[in-house]
DNA sequence: TTAGAATTCAAACGATCGTTCCATGCGTGC
DNA sequence: GCACGCATGGAACGATCGTTTGAATTCTAA
């Protein structure tokens, strides 16, 4: 295992050879656990790229995490916009606006599965940096996310809906991070077992949130 | 924060105060992250102690994981049993015989609250030495109350109670471990937000696991 | 009291960490 | 062709990592 398989293909660029070893190295050890010699490994470049392009390992995670997470909140704000003009919709709705674009994400053919599990260790650490990078660029969306969930959800209070979303989102970020048992079914494409999955965690999610 | 201000009593033993240390450290900054100098200068002991100990640092781990699931696991197994002896039992005596445990530990005077984060990092890491271990001694708990779960959700066939029970453990981990913006009121006592706490997950899993 | 085991101690080991330095290669405009 | 700026290369920096050593100390039992 002294080579680490440079799994990129050298015709990208430094950056991105860099940011996709480092995500998947990440989703594997840790970014305590993953030194950055072995992210160049991966990536087959020089060891200094890293602090030439990045600045820091520390910003090196940033850069991760913004590069997917700008697409994956864009979409979801996307999904939730198209649920809210729509004439009626409920909480199934709003949970699907929120869940089906991670899980997209969490399937998609690049490293996305992945980058679900980094999200996953980024909620396990208490890392106060990265908590507030997280906060100052992604805040709004979980604002919007939670009025609308206020408003399919009339019937809570807002200390019982905070509970509540606190304990779907734990659930979905370990879900989709595909800890545990759950395995594919030989029969299912992809594609099948990602609608199946957004069907469970979606009405699994609803029936906690509506419940008396 | 040169000193790490060791907290623990120096009227415990060595190995005591050092697994005492290694557990809150480690759900600070991580299994990787935390270093044995952290753990011994915060335990007040030598460098070498935790050698002479615990071996290395890999055991020094796992004790860390055996002191607190001996005790936990044997309490959830009685509790389960407590319950599968009644002449009628439902859904959610089985999940508060799992969770109840659980959050008097988080909970504890003691570190208590610190090893329920250690374990949620446990979920997040995935490292095969960690996991076996986790296998190899409290695996006849999960099958215990896998069978009990079967039992009292008899109109899931078994890939779909997999997928609910594999979310459940997530969302409770994640609940136990205090993430997110559960705070607890100013005009409750610990014990009412720990009643409170088991009632909410214990209704939202069952909720989830219930639905059709 | 004293021999021997158990524990603690300071110090150092080699390895690896993130980072930096500076020379070298390379592409583009003059 | 030449010079300039961006990118990459190898090598080393000081710091810190887990671990080991061997002597000093404390505990225990005869």
């Amino acid at each position: 295992m002294s080579k680490e398989s440079g799994l990129n293909a050298p015709h990208f660029s430094t950056k991105q050879r860099i940011l996709d070893s480092a995500e998947s190295l990440f989703a594997i050890h840790g970014f305590a656990g993953a030194s950055l010699r072995q992210v160049t490994a991966s990536a087959q470049v020089n060891l200094a790229a890293v602090n030439y392009h990045f600045g820091s390992k520390e910003n090196l995670i940033n850069e991760v995490f913004r590069r997917r997470l700008d697409s994956l909140n864009e979409e979801r704000l996307a999904a939730l916009a198209a649920v809210l003009n729509q004439p009626r919709f409920g909480l199934e709705d709003v949970l699907g606006a929120f869940v089906r674009p991670a899980l997209a994400l969490s399937m998609a053919e690049d490293g996305g599965a992945g980058f679900v599990r980094v999200l996953a260790r980024a909620f396990a650490e208490h890392n106060e940096r990265l908590r507030k990078f997280l906060h100052d660029n992604y805040s709004h969306v979980l604002k919007q996310f939670a009025s609308a969930f206020a408003q399919v959800l009339p019937h809570l209070d807002k200390q019982e809906l905070y509970w509540r979303l606190d304990i779907v989102s734990g659930a979905l970020t370990y879900a989709m991070a595909d800890f545990g048992v759950i395995k594919r079914r030989a029969d299912m494409s992809e594609r099948q077992h990602r609608d199946l999955a957004a069907e469970h965690l979606i009405k699994f999610a609803a029936a906690g949130l509506k419940s008396a």
